[in-house]
DNA sequence: GTCGCCGTTGACAACCTGTCAACGACGGGG
DNA sequence: CCCCGTCGTTGACAGGTTGTCAACGGCGAC
């Protein structure tokens, strides 16, 4: 654990921490959770392993950290879109959507392949997500929301926010989608389900 | 490791395998992967722990054989279904589906729960099986697929596979959707998705 | 009866995670 | 100007885990 001798060993903390998680980011792209140790985080770091553990407590809240941040991506601009037809609404956010993965593509490569070896701790922060833009569309779309109908508009939009991922990575990484068939897929089953949905409700 | 002395410490290595991968599977099905040891199989197995390296190999060997034989669930009859209306057909295909999960459902829930600790292994094993019911489908409504298009269905319906497993999710652990909602969610996403390849094709 | 095959196991080495006491640079008070 | 407390940092330790190997012992073949 030489050090770099023109750097200080000594750093703030807050930097330390981010230095830390952005090492330990890079190495969760590449491997699965199970082939990256503490020690290679650590060594990435150039830091001993008990700082690692001093900072983010376990090796799993290490990799939530990862990616909590990763999933925070810029959120679909919804307020940009005006009351419009439905069916305008619907393809507007898929552009965005997929206009987002492809601004943000590393990034979105990186999470696609760490959330493969989560678990439901991973989920429940693609959850979160999901639920958020999802009731900012149900606000658009001007749905009210309340009692068991919100239940069922969570699962289904939770079910819908794995299938746009599930989509995006059949494009991103693995290349059997191009961009316009995601898009016809996406615009032609979420304007099904919110009809669908929409329908129920009433 | 004392092994109860009416049975034989000898067994016939196929029927030995055996049981130790169903008690593998029952503990998979209640923790997720990095929570269940070796030594924790073997013990529930009444045998030293070299001998489930032995049959198995590795530890994620293991798991991914308890995943294989929950995936192997009966396949969706899908001969069952005559020629009749596209929409007709979508329909038999989800009631199938859901009643398949209605009757399996412990074995369905262990899968879900198996899965969700999954990396690009259990992504493959989902991923072939999706593919072959996927087929079916498609030789069963009479598309013609070759060539790239084969690839863009191959990955829509993988796609839609961890959307509809992801909706049964919902109804079977979280609760959030009833038997009800899945259907007409599945129904009315599967036929706009099939609309939109069908005409794509052409 | 004896021999060899193979299911089975104890023991070992390498690794990994999580914890603790201790070291030492940095800034403030005397 | 020196001393001291704070806090970032680390070496070392304990417990547990995976994977491997040689060796034991029952069971069928000859």
């Amino acid at each position: 654990m030489a050090g770099v001798p023109g750097q200080p060993r000594r750093m703030v903390a807050l930097d330390r921490r981010e230095q830390i998680l952005s090492c330990a980011t890079r190495l969760f792209e590449s491997k699965p959770y199970d082939e990256v140790s503490m020690t290679d985080i650590a060594a990435a770091a150039g830091v001993a392993r008990p700082l690692v553990h001093h900072y983010f407590g376990t090796k799993r809240e290490v990799f939530l950290a990862a990616v909590h941040r990763v999933a925070d991506l810029p959120p679909l601009a919804l307020a940009e879109l005006s009351a419009s037809t439905l069916s305008e609404s619907v393809e507007t956010i898929v552009d965005h959507f997929l206009t987002a993965i492809s601004r943000h593509q590393p990034l979105w490569t990186a999470m696609l392949t760490m959330t493969t070896s989560g678990g439901d701790d991973v989920r429940a922060i693609l959850r979160q997500s999901d639920e958020t833009t999802a009731d900012a569309l149900a606000q658009l779309l001007g749905f009210q929301l309340e009692g068991a109908p919100l239940a069922t508009y969570h699962g289904a939009s939770a079910a819908f926010g794995s299938f746009a991922r599930e989509v995006a990575r059949e494009w991103v990484v693995e290349g059997r989608l191009q961009r316009e068939d995601c898009y016809r897929l996406l615009v032609a089953t979420l304007s099904a389900a919110i009809d669908q949905l929409a329908t129920t409700a009433s």
